[in-house]
RNA sequence: GUGGGCGUAGCUCAGACGGUUAGAGCACCAGGUUGUGGCCCUGGGGGUCGGGGGUUCGAAUCCCCUCGCUCACCCCA
């Protein structure tokens, strides 16, 4: 083999799409229910689009991106869906026709990382973006739709943690008391607490670090340093997933990498996905619409890694989540040149006919046919021949029993079709 | 970008104090049935032992480099 698909991207094979069909119509039922609407935007973008949306000094941004430039235009493949959704939202002017919005969208993302578990370069999301009320009602909305596509493909043991991260009034208070109370603590820190110190210090707050946590443990957290307005928000969050009986766990030291998140964010997390847990994150970002020359107006959203999730529910299974396709209806095995032709054209016209039925093909044994028949899963076989071109008759074979049935094709496949929609049609 | 583990047939893996022609199971193909599947029997194809270099009379096995996969860190879905 001379090529490989490039390193952390992978192949979707047809058994295994069965399962992604599966897991995206699952997630578009739930998406329907919750009326929201799929919207897709492109997989290139300006680049200058995520610098300012997901933050200039988001790792995502910094060096993950991939970014390259062509006839003086920088572009970048999309790291995350949701600057591309407030931007189409934007250039449909739907702020000033129907601006309340909810949006879903289903696709591949791509950034430039090592791969470990549940992490690839070219990986799939799906999420959904409301765009244009800042009820706090509609976080607790998307978070419960998060978790009904979870629940909808079965999953069980997903955790679900918020918290609030503030708003441009309480949250610059709360990273100067959290700079003055690490200060006298930050030499004993990690190296990567001592660059977040400086950088950002909310970061400081999930460092996995046994010295660092010790310390974390003592800091002031922000659920107390929330002003008015982000306080009542929070609880109205947590009411309403009370309400909804949606159990959670309030974690005051939940923070989250992308810049644009203000007051909820939300992660779902589960122990089969190794050391990263989060299968799903999101939260509120009512600043977005503005920072890209908009009105100001309340968004909130979720996504959802898909290789994650399916390979958390693949191990939750144990094997296969989703059966494999159905076989054909008939599987005609012609033997000869010129049955070959005949069975090629009777097979075309079932299908007009509105079966699934195909011929084999190579120049094999019988035998081999057949085997090759038997692998397909067809509900019915005939093998066609000069003797049954000659009587103008085939005999389907009912694969599972054997039992073998003549049917007349002397004037075309109608008796054909109407035994096999008889055959699949339960009798009454 | 950093660190650990692992690379032998399509898959799962044996073979490792260096020693004939590198094996098994599954899968695949063929025959046993001149035109009938599954089960069974028999046979067959398929490997530059990830790649390159070195040590040696001799390397899948020892050493160095490299690539790939994988897990973890950073970060994140």
């Amino acid at each position: 083999m001379n090529f490989k698909a490039p390193r952390g991207t992978h192949d979707i094979l047809p058994d295994e799409a069965a399962t992604w069909q599966w897991l995206e119509s699952t997630a578009r039922e739930s998406f329907r229910r919750f009326g929201y609407r799929e919207i897709r935007t492109p997989l290139l973008e300006h680049l200058e689009l995520f610098e300012r949306g997901t933050g200039e000094t988001s790792d995502v941004v910094q060096k993950e991106m991939y970014a390259f430039e062509k006839s003086d235009t920088r572009y970048a493949l999309r790291p995350e869906g949701t600057p591309s959704v407030v931007r189409a939202y934007l250039q449909a002017s739907l702020d000033k026709t129907q601006p309340f919005q909810k949006f879903f969208y289903i696709g591949p993302m791509f950034r430039y990382e090592r791969p470990q578990a549940g992490r690839q370069r070219q990986f799939h999301q799906l999420g959904a973006e409301v765009i244009g009320a800042d009820d706090a009602l509609l976080d607790a909305e998307v978070i419960l739709l998060a978790l009904q596509v979870l629940e909808g493909i079965g999953l069980t043991g997903q955790r679900l943690i918020v918290n609030s991260s503030g708003c441009t009034t309480c949250r610059p208070g709360y990273r100067d008391v959290l700079h003055k109370t690490l200060e006298p603590h930050i030499d004993g820190m990690c190296a990567d607490c001592d660059m977040r110190f400086k950088r950002n210090v909310l970061r400081i707050l999930d460092c996995k670090k046994e010295v660092c946590r010790r310390v974390v443990a003592t800091l002031p957290k922000i659920t107390e340093h929330l002003c008015d307005a982000c306080r009542a928000h929070f609880d109205t969050v947590l009411q309403a997933l009370d309400g909804a009986g949606q159990t959670y766990e309030a974690d005051p030291y939940l923070v989250r990498g992308l810049d644009y998140y203000t007051r909820t964010v939300f992660e779902i997390h589960h122990e089969g996905l190794g050391a990263r847990g989060a299968i799903c994150g999101g939260g509120r970002y009512d600043n977005l619409v503005e920072t890209f020359g908009g009105p100001s107006l309340g968004c909130t959203g979720f996504s959802m890694g898909m290789e994650g999730t399916l390979a958390v529910l693949a191990g939750q299974s144990g094997e296969a989540v989703a059966p494999s396709g159905p076989g054909p209806d008939l599987l005609m095995v012609p033997v000869g040149a010129s049955a070959e032709n005949q069975c090629f054209q009777w097979s075309f016209s079932l299908r007009d006919q509105g079966h699934y039925s195909d011929i084999t093909y190579g120049s094999k044994s019988v035998k081999a046919k057949m085997r090759a028949a038997n692998r397909s899963g067809s509900i019915f076989v005939a093998v066609v021949g000069d003797d049954e071109l000659a009587a103008g008759e085939i005999i389907v074979k009912r694969m599972e029993t054997g039992e073998e049935t003549k049917i007349d094709v002397r004037s075309g496949t109608n008796q054909l079709a109407a035994f096999l929609y008889d055959a699949r049609t339960p009798p009454t």
